[in-house]
RNA sequence: CGGGGCGUAGCUCAGUAUGGUUAGAGUACUUGGUUUGGGACCAAGGGGCCGGAGGUUCGAGUCCUCUCGCCCCGACCA
């Protein structure tokens, strides 16, 4: 392609709404424009990116026998009702009517249509597996788009959906599209980590996270520093405490602590270590239907992980307490345990199960329990309920934890029957009975994959592309089109590298030496062969992007060269 | 959906507290000339429903009311 039949529109000023680098560089190097509130133009360099992703994504999909399709992006309505997850979406599900007063909404995610498709046609225990996709625009009406194409309302994903007759065979097709998914990240040139995640209320056996690792990620990881573990903070475990505080003598007493009320004054007035506190954490759990309050018990040094505690109890959201809520079913806050009363339901941490010689409130205003033996506490329900801490122990290892921040580019899925059971897909099995699938879902954000390579590659002078995402690997750049024998060679040199397969872009516009190395810098090509002054010493130089080193070799060498440097 | 901010040239922004010539700058664009190794210089041009509607006023980019859009923080985000 030449620069000058191409269309790529630079501008030394970023858009004043931009605020992420990937947002910025894409903006300014013409890559995409924004239109509106999350949704984005793709200009040609950009579509170029967006569409080197989806290659490698087929071909991935193409090795583990995925069959690509194409689902209608309007999809009736009745399809989501008939799954219950019209009500579920809400305002995330546009909706509209057409001419014949039909209601249809734009497809946010299509299991509901891939189940769809398979349903009354596979319909045979003999006909699986299958492992069907497409790479298809997505609409979700998000409350808050942001941060460029990270969170974009409309954008691309390719989402799998897979059907089998047992439960081992999903298992083997998870981890066979856990593979494909690395490996199509390890071809994109990204660093990245697979973690384990939660699957929300949505249920199923198993989830897991393909996060690339970037300082703007909004995901929060926990990741080991020794061995492979990673997981989301919403779903990190953590080894049992290998360091255990003295624990403090006391017989079993009810002891007045007038106005201690935080964990803190509480430590600090029996001088025992937080560990040996029980902390109460009040929340109203809002159901399907209707809301209660729910007391969460935790240790005092540890911090409630909200998602966990949302799905010990199956509610949709939990919101703060507020003290008249307490004052009304007789609690004071400061002193609730979980002795001798009835008057909240309660969840206690796994970590709390069988502790001694704690201390807890009395259920009365300016009392708490000492020397509490919490086996007493056996029957009521347990639950994984804290949030792990940067310097716990890995689960798996002896290493300890870190917290790192991430993008969610993909999440994989052990489904079952959640779509497949409502949705009556089933299939009749060796015994000739119907079974529902068993189902996987596999998800990849395309156009979210095009801002995390920035994200993750770039620097102060703009995009830094990796060698398989870049719109073009080779820039030739004439730095003074007037000089014939300059752009003699340089002609020679793009045609011989275009007859090499060698993706590559001419710069042969009539603009000087420095407007052009910025746009080259800008837009981020991985090589940029400098033809100018150096030529009359039969030399030239090769700008490499990601170092912004440039070296000088002969002009006859360069072919040779740049092949050595995208190997 | 709560809280905050911003809408003026293709882009980035002045101008709005205190209403008053023909609404400005930089950049980008067009034409001519001089330049040619890190976003050059000179000259001449084109480009605006001052987000929209209503109001106050002799007069509104500027004041009032309503609205629409965009961004940020939070809530939300299978």
């Amino acid at each position: 392609m030449r620069f000058t039949k191409a269309y790529i529109p630079t501008t030394k000023e970023s858009p004043k709404d931009a605020q992420l680098p990937s947002h910025i560089y894409l903006s300014r190097a013409g890559f995409v424009a924004q239109v509106a509130s999350g949704l984005y133009n793709f200009l040609p360099l950009g579509k170029r990116v967006l569409r080197k992703i989806e290659t490698i994504i087929n071909e991935e999909m193409a090795k583990c026998g995925a069959l690509e399709v194409d689902l209608s992006f309007v999809t009736p309505a009745e399809l989501w009702q008939e799954s219950g997850r019209i009500e579920k979406f809400g305002k995330e599900l546009l909706r509209f009517r057409d001419r014949k007063d039909n209601l249809f909404v734009l497809g946010p995610t299509h299991e509901e249509m891939m189940v769809s498709i398979v349903r009354n046609r596979v319909t045979s225990y003999k006909q699986l597996p299958l492992n069907v996709y497409q790479v298809k625009t997505k609409f979700r009406d998000e409350a808050r788009p942001r941060f460029g194409l990270m969170r974009a309302r409309e954008f691309v994903m390719k989402d799998g959906y897979s059907f089998h007759a047992s439960t081992e065979d999903l298992d083997r097709e998870f981890d066979a599209m856990e593979a494909a998914y690395k490996r199509v990240l390890e071809r994109l040139g990204l660093t990245f980590r697979i973690v384990e995640a939660d699957s929300g209320a949505i249920g199923g056996t198993g989830s897991k996270e393909l996060m690339v690792l970037a300082e703007s990620g909004e995901d929060t990881l926990a990741v080991c520093d020794t061995c492979e573990y990673g997981a989301n903070v919403e779903a990190a475990r953590r080894a049992p405490r290998s360091v255990i505080p003295e624990a403090p003598q006391a017989d079993f007493a009810r002891f007045k602590t007038p106005n201690i009320k935080s964990i803190e004054d509480l430590s600090g007035f029996f001088h025992v270590d937080p560990y040996y506190t029980l902390k109460a954490v009040v929340q109203r759990a809002v159901y399907t239907e209707g809301s209660e309050l729910v007391c969460f018990f935790i240790r005092g040094c540890d911090e409630l992980q909200e998602v966990k505690a949302r799905n010990s109890i199956g509610a949709i959201d939990l919101v703060d307490a507020t003290e008249a809520e307490l004052a009304e079913i007789g609690l004071v806050p400061g002193f609730i345990g979980p002795l001798d009363q009835d008057k909240i339901r309660i969840v206690m941490d796994n970590d709390v199960r069988g502790a001694t010689h704690m201390i807890c409130g009395a259920n009365e205003a300016d009392y708490h329990f000492v020397g509490v033996d919490l086996n007493v506490m056996n029957e009521s329900p347990f639950a994984d309920l804290t949030a792990v801490q940067v310097g716990d122990g890995c689960p798996h290892c002896s290493g300890k934890l870190l917290h790192t921040k991430g993008i969610e580019v993909g999440h994989i899925f052990k489904l079952g029957t959640v779509y497949s059971a409502p949705l009556k897909a089933e299939y009749l099995d060796e015994n000739g009975r119907s079974q529902p699938f068993i189902m996987g879902t596999y998800g990849m954000g395309v156009s979210r994959l095009v801002a995390a390579v920035i994200e993750q590659h770039h620097d102060e002078k703009g995009c830094i592309w990796t060698h398989a995402t870049a719109p073009y690997l080779v820039n030739v750049m004439v730095s003074n089109i007037k000089e014939e024998s300059h752009m003699a060679y340089a002609e020679e040199l793009y045609a011989s590298l275009q007859a090499r397969g060698i993706e590559t872009i001419f710069d042969d516009r009539k603009e000087r030496f420095g407007f052009k190395m910025s746009d080259a810098e800008l837009i981020g090509f991985p090589f940029t062969v400098i033809v100018g002054k150096e030529l009359e010493n039969g030399q030239v130089q090769i700008l490499i992007r990601a170092t912004r080193e440039i070296i000088t070799v002969e002009a006859a060498d360069v072919l040779a060269k740049i092949e050595e440097l995208s190997r």
